[in-house]
DNA sequence: TCAGAAATGTAGCATGTGCTACATTTACTG
DNA sequence: CAGTAAATGTAGCACATGCTACATTTCTGA
């Protein structure tokens, strides 16, 4: 008997894994976002405690995507987004926010909530998060 | 003026981080689970082939799973669950389940919910589940 | 102003997961 | 049962992200 190979789903797999290597991307612009709102800068360590990891990480990472073009900064500087970092840390907010109210609205206690928003956001299409806002108003009739 | 250190909700992304490194268990004990369900057995190419990986990444990923007790194999050998093994594949399959479904009743294209559901899985705690699972009753009444 | 604190940066290490190239073993098929 | 195809395994590379230890720079308050 020859092996049913049961379907193969490759693809849903192979975008996870898309996801996960924007994720810093992801939470890092949001987070100097947030942090340049409240603070009127944002700076390394600062980063690195919000994130909970060490100041060489944060320094590290932060270095990458501003190759990558989502931040501009410079020795012993402050942390700017560019418009690029702009645009994602907006977008990334907003569906966090979107995320955290559903959650909310069908029950899911604050910290909880707070925690699956915090890992849930980054695999949630632009398909989903529709159709979720959607849903939110519906409900909330 | 001092920072105002916006709260520091640290706790989020260290969770997060933690759920990621224990992904891998999750999708391979479910696919391994499947294999067997569908074929009778589960051998690493096919794993390999499911995730849309190299053989060799599956195959080290498999022999770490064994020695954290997820998998049973040998040499040239199919791959068994473990007790452990089982009772985290069955979990995260109605999980997994659970969520297709939802995504379903809120309008999501199934491609896109099998995309979104194969991401937002890991994330998803026992509360938020519970919470997904009695909205969807109540909805759908 | 200037000494100590805080922030930033470098060096070097670990782990997990991705890959290709190549070797060996097992399975299938004529 | 021999020869080929498929599966398994090894070696060795890359990259992202985690860490500690230590060096240097900048900031700050007495
Ligand atoms: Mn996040
Ligand atoms: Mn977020
Ligand atoms: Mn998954
Ligand atoms: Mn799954």
């Amino acid at each position: 008997m020859t092996k049913t190979t049961s379907s193969i789903r490759s693809g849903a797999f192979k975008a996870t894994r898309k996801t996960h290597s924007n994720e810093s991307a992801e939470d890092y612009t949001e987070l100097v976002a947030d942090l340049i709102e409240a603070n009127g800068e944002a700076r390394t360590v600062e980063v690195a405690r919000h994130l909970g990891i060490s100041h060489v990480t944060a320094l590290r990472t932060i270095r990458r995507l501003q190759n990558e073009g989502f931040f501009e900064t410079a020795k012993h500087k402050p942390i700017y987004l560019t418009a690029k970092g702009k645009k994602l840390a907006a977008y990334c907010k907003e569906r966090h926010q979107t995320i955290l109210q559903f959650l909310n609205l069908i029950g899911v206690p604050e910290k909880v909530a707070e925690v699956d928003a915090e890992g849930v956001e980054h695999h949630i299409s632009k398909e989903t998060l529709r159709a979720l806002k959607e849903h939110i108003s519906k409900f909330a009739e």
